[in-house]
DNA sequence: TATGAATGAGGCTTCATTCAT
DNA sequence: GATGAATGAAGCCTCATTCAT
């Protein structure tokens, strides 16, 4: 008696469904309407609205999705319990795990939550008052470095084949070492 | 006398104002269509299009200004008579200048022409056989951090007011050594 | 319950609506956009163009519709089957009976399609390889002569009140006898 | 000291060049904007305004332009001085003349003025009474067919090579005869 | 609830026309 | 007088959103 009456596969099923065709879709470039996205998940363009009254609203939805992950991923690391360098590696994982959605995120170009960056941030802090992070590069642009190394990787490493261990670590010896030869490290 | 007949500041002045409010606006985020272009260029519509038939050709106007002025800064550094080291910091100060128009081609999802990324590409492979770049990481993804590093660099920059030659430097120092503890070095 | 679920007058009618509004206001004259056809046709600009994506898919609509009508009729008609002038007659009555949208092709222009004029040039040679038409007059000519006949029978018949029978007829007695001064034949 | 300043022909001759290619565009189907006709006529689109200040008086000095020419052809004929039939082939033969710009008048749906048509009307209706025209046809659609049929005669008698005078006969053979097998005749 | 249909607002583009040199 | 340039109005089309079934 949960469920009342549905097409097929259940209210939450088709939400879900919804949010991953439009992250597929929003993430691959191209201009993407509601109707685009509402044929992608199987739906009527109409229904899409039962959804999401909005098409702003299901952009939130998207980013509420990948911050509430992200976020979950980062709490889960005890970020400020670990060495810099193992939770820039957590942190790193965490984003790539989102994967897709995190792109999505600065494709549209909706400014990362501060209670995403937010920790990320502390943590740099605190590895620069460690003296593992350098102190000569302004915070902010440390912290969109990491995340715009974190999108590339993703990016690139997904039509390269890579998987999302290789991902993360790549990112993370770019982030912290560059690109400087140091081949065999890590 | 130079001037032969024009309103208020010649059809060539006319056209750089368009550039760049183009650049500007689209530069900053939101959505922007031909009006809005027209307005902060202090034209008509109808009179932006007798200077850009098209949107599109608007837009590629604007790539290939930013393309050719890169091209132009990248031919200047003679990129492969240099130790790649150096090689790499004009390529950087060469983008850094290309600036604002920069960000718009990789806001804009126009992919960098190869004439483009060619050079750099070659530079990091020369990088690579001299054991100065780090050959763990697939060449296009160090290709693509370099230009997102750039672009971070800028952004963020011009935000907290930092000079081109900061800019550049840092993304220098970012995308050779990374974030890693090496505050003194340069 | 035949019907499930429409607005109004359902899609077809609808359909027919936009088809009968630019009939009548293209076969008018004046300029004519797609607002005016909208209108004429009680539904939004928008609304029109789920209908007809385009204007031209709007005219191809009308064109193709006058085409399968006079298509079909001159089909019915079996012209070869027939004596020439009683051949003529069955093309003058379908051609009328397409009436309206047979001006429209004649003012927009659109050429008829060939599988429009194909069977009345065959027609028409047929006849004169008999003898009963004229071979001082190129046969173009006496394909368009035809067609421009039936159209300006239709245009002025309907401003004097002439029932299609008396345009039929008075088109074809045109067509073959001329204006000579017999005005008790048929 | 007639003439004070112009560039190369003379201002009278520009008009005549600026009326001559309009006729020729107009005449040819297609849209045709202002300013193809002025690149037609050598000229910048600003100086066609100086000849004719609206797109509206250019078709008027076009239409005025073939009334006249054909005014003067239906004048020097002397319609009510000869034979109908010799009325018509003079008429016929007037239309025939102003050619380019007669069929320019029906492409634009410019009625044609009744100065223009209300001698022809006066002619059929002499016939009529002399028992020469046959009067079971309205006599609105009289007047029209001639008309038409001249200007299907003349645009595809250029199209077939043929001369004037080829024109006006089969115009009138078939205004007269109607199509009906008399090859020998006239 | 799911959907076919309708629609207002807004974007791109063209054209006739005006203005200043 | 001739012209390069500028522009308002209008046309085509798309999209997010609403309505009625």
């Amino acid at each position: 008696m949960e469920r009342t009456s549905m097409t097929g596969r259940g209210r939450a099923a088709t939400e879900r469904e919804i949010l991953a065709a439009a992250a597929r879709l929003l993430g691959s470039g191209d201009a993407v309407g509601m109707g685009k996205i509402a044929a992608a998940a199987g739906i009527a363009r109409a229904t899409l609205y039962t959804y999401f009254p909005t098409r702003e609203s299901l952009l939130q939805a998207l980013e509420a999705g990948a911050n509430e992950e992200a976020r979950r991923g980062l709490d889960e690391a005890h970020l400020d319990q670990v060495p810099v360098e193992e939770g820039l590696a957590r942190t790193i994982r965490a984003l790539v795990a989102v994967g897709e959605n995190f792109i999505v995120l600065l494709r549209e170009r909706r400014p990362p939550e501060p209670a995403f960056t937010a920790p990320l941030a502390a943590l740099l802090d605190r590895g620069r008052k460690e003296g593992l992070i350098r102190s000569d590069v302004p915070l902010p642009i440390l912290v969109d470095s990491l995340l715009v190394l974190v999108a590339v990787c993703v990016r690139e490493g997904r039509d390269l084949g890579m998987g999302s261990e290789d991902m993360s670590s790549t990112a993370l010896r770019l982030f912290l070492a560059g690109a400087r030869g140091a081949a065999e490290a890590d």
